[in-house]
DNA sequence: GGCCAGGCTAGCA
DNA sequence: TGCTAGCATGGC
């Protein structure tokens, strides 16, 4: 058991609480607060580690307190793997400041970054999770796939134990890749979704996909390439981009929510269409993405639904 | 009780 | 190539 704490600085602006915010409106199967401190499990290079955060600053000069639990020994140049992921998942080097400055001359978005200052997306902490929750979440409500998302967690690896404490810890495509289709059926998985999450385990427990590379490809290749697998369409390889690997540009023209938050911010008596929006959307590039999500986040505003995460 | 939920596949015309 | 039933369950 070893212990340690840094500071990590994002690039600012950085608001932690508003980021933070859309993860207590429901339960969330890896995420956990203790006073006052976000938490969970992160499994980086087969290494498992219990991760808090804390905010020590503000929007304009952001400042984190990041403690580190392992079972294993803490070495040095494992902190630097801690910081180098957060600060992936927390899109701390996003340079929003550029993204604000885009969207100057529209006074609908700019009023709606304005509302939202400091707004930044939290990631999924690793692209196979990030793949496996979204093919969970296809289709059925947000709580449900909440719960199936737990019994998997459950079914298929072992907590981290800190100072007494059970956290959960997402498991690794080899993990999932051992289970049955029978075990998840027992666990209220339809049996093509029992099929899709661990075929799709087992094609990377081998080694048939490498999700890593797939790093160096432009977007809509990654769509063409993963689009061929069974289970995996063009919606689910959308978020796999969006909240797996926080690509900036992304428009997801057909989604009905993006729709919905133009039609409210722009005042129409109708929803637009997905022609429509694509051609809206042509003058937010390269922003896209962040432009989608602060638009979310605007329908978000009284009712607090909570998003994918 | 019926309909929908941030889809997708398989089967059919 | 384009359309649609079926999937499984929870929430309203």
């Amino acid at each position: 058991m070893s212990a340690h704490r840094f500071e990590m600085i994002p690039s600012a602006p950085f608001d932690f609480e508003r980021m933070t915010k859309r993860l207590q409106g429901v339960s969330h199967e890896m995420f956990r607060y203790e006073d006052g401190a976000l938490v969970r499990t992160l499994r980086i290079a087969d290494k498992v580690y219990l991760v808090g955060m804390r905010s020590t600053g503000n929007a304009e000069e952001p400042s984190l307190d990041i403690q580190v639990n392992a079972e294993h020994e803490i070495k040095p140049s494992d902190l630097e793997e801690v910081e180098a992921r957060l600060r992936t998942m927390l899109t701390a080097d996003v340079d929003l400041k550029s993204f604000y400055a885009h969207l100057e001359g529209d006074p609908v978005l700019s009023k709606v970054t304005a509302d939202h200052y400091g707004l930044r997306f939290i990631l999924e902490a690793d692209l196979f999770e990030c793949m496996t929750k979204t093919i969970i979440g296809q289709q059925v409500n947000l709580t449900f796939a909440s719960t199936l998302n737990r019994r998997l967690v459950e079914a298929a690896s072992k907590p981290l134990e800190i100072n007494g404490t059970l956290y959960p810890v997402f498991p690794s495509a080899q993990e999932v890749a051992a289970l049955t289709y029978e075990q998840l059926r027992e666990q209220q998985f339809s049996q093509r979704k029992a099929e899709y999450v661990i075929d799709f385990a087992r094609s990377v427990a081998e080694g048939t996909l490498d999700l890593e590379t797939l790093r160096l490809k432009e977007d809509e290749d990654i769509i063409n390439q993963l689009v061929k697998i069974r289970g995996i369409g063009r919606w689910t390889v959308e978020c796999f981009l969006l909240f797996g690997m926080g690509r900036p540009n992304l428009l997801p023209a057909a989604d009905i929510g993006l729709r919905n938050a133009i039609r409210k911010n722009y005042g129409l008596d109708v929803q637009p269409g997905e022609p429509f929006v694509r051609e809206m959307g042509a003058s937010w590039s390269p922003w896209c993405s962040y432009v989608t999500f602060y638009l979310w986040e605007s329908l978000n505003q009284k009712t607090n639904v909570s998003t994918i995460i």
